[in-house]
DNA sequence: CCTATATAGTGGTATAGACAACTAGTATTT
DNA sequence: AAATACTAGTTGTCTATACCACTATATAGG
């Protein structure tokens, strides 16, 4: 229900709305969604609003357009077949490995502008800043930096901190995860990361950032994390639709 | 030049525009783009339409906007979107670039066992190697290797090669293309990949391999293709939901 | 010289309306 | 029964305007 009086702009809460009809399966693949003008009518809002919200989940994947005939729920298995947002811990769960890891370091900083940028942080807020050598099966087979705003996981001492942070934030929290971008990139390995990984001078790294968003007020980014993962023991593997 | 007299919409005439200053060059990375008030004035055009075009260019990954501050060239890196099963070719025109390719050898073979299981074929089975430079805007920016059944393409001689293979497939063969299922990983290139792609020694690439499938009974493999990409110009992005 | 405030710029959000182009259903004509 | 025309719906494109929130710069005051 779209709630003008909501800090939440009026298009996002209709885009939520919508896409909340998808997950709950009350809206299915090739159903047709309301007209528009009556999503204006309804909630009493201009049609370009309207639009906005829907151009956003047009731009997700989640429903398309069709001129003169109307706005579908596009087929779930588009979203179904990509891989799903999961933890390191959850990953390495998976492929029947297990997940460990090795804390270097546990700070509240001020950070750099770019991971300010990332976090949607103003100057002078602070993250913790956790660097941790990611294990699988006593392997070293990632190094992990994490900067999480103090404002989303407020006051925390190392030793309260988990080994799946997602896990930590939906049911400690009772928070929701949305989603993350990734990009995955390879780089050679930096000194730092040859001597916890056990690697040698000129090998290369998967270089993996991730901007993890919550499923509140215009995505709140919860986590920036930089990984950077034994190119010779990993390599990430996907299904793609035409 | 926006032309109000043009078949094409203003805004997307707009968005050409400013994807050709990109391209040219004339326009780069971190510049700062007129503002939305100042195109909508240039061009007598209202702000939501150049908003409408500026919109497009952001979901392309070519601008991105500051509240506040302006909207900017984003960064030439290439990324590719891992949303959808893409060739190269379709890549780049997305992302306002000229694909081109210089073909390295092209031949008609028996695989090794390894690409003959990739590709499902019995022993004796020919396929086509096909090997390519692929460029984007006249830039070397990976190695790829192509493995096609003869069997699914036919008789096809060097001349009749199409630059994108999933378009000749779809429209010309009329198959339907279904899924690819694709690894990344992070390898040092190798001398092969340093001479073509003016790298130096030690550089890391990314490596793609990519099987892609028809749409039909056995699901059969249409193309099996490794391309290793310059690590210092490419990197992959995806959006993972929760 | 430093700090606080004001101003002028930016993008973000929203409203209201109009016309074009397309689609689907219905009515009319042959 | 089939073809054609009409109508009412849809999305697509565009205009004009206003206010909010943020950022950067200039200016004034201590």
């Amino acid at each position: 229900m779209v709630n003008k009086q909501s800090p939440l702009p009026i298009y996002y809460q209709l885009a939520e709305e919508i896409k909340q009809l998808i997950r709950s399966g009350e809206l299915a693949p090739g159903d047709l969604l309301p007209s528009e003008r009556e999503y204006a009518e309804k909630y009493n809002i201009s049609r370009m609003t309207v639009r906005q919200a829907i151009n956003n989940l047009v731009t997700e994947g989640l429903i398309y357009r069709q001129k003169g005939r109307g706005t579908f729920i596009a087929d779930r298995k588009f979203e179904q077949n990509l891989a799903g947002l999961t933890s390191f811990s959850e990953d390495m769960k998976k492929r029947g490995l297990t997940p460990s890891s090795k804390l270097l370091s546990f700070q509240l900083i001020e950070p750099d502008e770019a991971t300010l940028e990332n976090l949607s942080l103003g100057a002078n807020e602070k993250v913790y800043e956790i660097v941790r050598i990611r294990m699988a099966s006593d392997l070293p087979v990632a190094v992990e930096t994490s900067y999480i705003p103090w404002k989303v996981a407020g006051d925390l001492q190392e030793a309260d901190w988990p080994d799946s942070f997602y896990q930590f934030i939906e049911e400690k929290l009772g928070l929701t995860i949305a989603y993350g971008d990734q990009t995955i990139e390879a780089v050679l390995a930096s000194d730092f990361e040859i001597s916890h990984l056990n690697i040698e001078q000129g090998s290369p790294v998967l270089l993996m950032q991730r901007i993890t968003h919550l499923h509140d007020e215009p995505k709140t980014p919860l986590e920036y994390v930089k990984s950077a993962y034994r190119a010779d023991k990993y390599k990430f593997r996907m299904r793609m639709n035409r």
